[in-house]
DNA sequence: CACCAGGGTGGTT
DNA sequence: AACCACCATGGT
C-alpha cells in the first residue's frame, strides 16, 4: 500500500532532490526557517545568512539578536525563529559539533532535539531524516490529508502510528526522505488547489487513486 | 481584499 | 486532551 503509493508518486513527479543544502547545519537551520513558511522565503533567509557568513554554529550563537532577526526577516516569524537559531547554534557547540551528534542513537537524538526551543515532532524528524540520514518519516499536514483521503475518510491514525507504518513499509532513510518530499510536492501541486478533493485521483489526474493504489498493493 | 506556506508554543476550556 | 491565538513575511 505505502510502497505502491511511493512508486506512483515517484512516477508522477520524479525525484525531488531534498534536502537542498550545502551541509548538515544548513539543513537544521532550514528546517527551523521553513516552519509554517513557503520554502521560497526560507531560502531567501538562508541566502542572507550565507552572505553574512552566519551559517555556522559559532556565528549563530554569538550573533546579535537584532542582526540575526534582520537577516532572516523574509522567512517570517523572524523574532521567534531568530531565538530558535541562536539556541540551535549553542546546542550544536555544547554537543561538540554535528559529527558528535551523529554518533547518538536515533531515539535519543530525537528526544534531545525535541527538548530544544522551537523544535517539535515535524522539525525533529526532518532533521533526523535529512541531516542525519535516519530512517524516519516526517508526518506533516500534507501526509495527514493524503492518508485520510486514501484510507476511509474520517479515521486517520495518530501521527505515531502513521509514522511507524510508513517507516516499516519503506525501511531506508533515502526512501522515507523521498516519500515525504513527494507527498509535499504532490500536495502543493494538486490537493491545495482543490480542497474538496476526495481521493486525489480522477478529477485531478494525479496519476493514482485510492482504488488504483489498493489494486496494485 | 483574503488566504496560504515543508510548525511550535503557551494559555484556556 | 482538545482547542485557541499568536508569531510575520511574501506570493497568489
Amino acid at each position: 500500500m505505502i510502497a505502491a503509493l511511493f512508486d506512483a508518486l515517484l512516477e508522477q513527479h520524479g525525484p525531488q532532490g531534498w534536502w537542498p543544502a550545502e551541509d548538515r547545519l544548513e539543513i537544521m537551520v532550514g528546517a527551523v526557517l521553513v516552519q509554517r513558511t513557503a520554502w521560497r522565503n526560507a531560502a531567501l533567509a538562508i541566502e542572507r545568512l550565507r552572505e553574512g557568513d552566519a551559517l555556522a554554529a559559532e556565528r549563530l550563537a554569538e550573533l546579535d539578536t537584532v542582526q540575526l532577526e534582520a537577516m532572516i526577516k523574509p522567512a517570517g516569524f523572524f523574532r521567534v525563529k531568530a531565538a530558535r537559531l541562536t539556541a540551535l547554534g549553542r546546542f550544536v557547540i555544547e554537543s561538540g559539533g554535528i559529527d558528535a551528534l551523529g554518533q547518538l542513537p536515533t531515539g535519543r537524538l530525537r528526544r534531545i532535539l525535541l527538548s530544544l526551543p522551537g523544535i517539535g515532532p515535524e522539525t525533529a524528524d526532518a532533521i533526523l531524516g535529512y541531516a542525519f540520514d535516519r530512517p524516519v518519516f516526517v508526518v506533516d499536514a500534507y501526509a495527514r490529508r493524503l492518508f485520510e483521503r486514501l484510507e476511509s475518510p474520517g479515521q486517520l491514525p495518530p501521527d505515531v502510528d502513521l509514522k511507524a507504518k510508513c517507516e516499516l513499509a519503506m525501511r531506508t532513510a533515502a526512501r522515507l526522505n523521498e516519500l515525504h518530499a513527494l507527498i509535499v510536492a504532490h500536495g502543493q501541486r494538486y490537493c491545495a488547489a482543490v480542497p474538496d478533493c476526495v481521493d486525489c485521483s480522477l478529477r485531478l489526474r494525479c496519476g493514482y487513486s485510492a482504488a488504483a493504489v489498493r489494486r496494485s498493493a
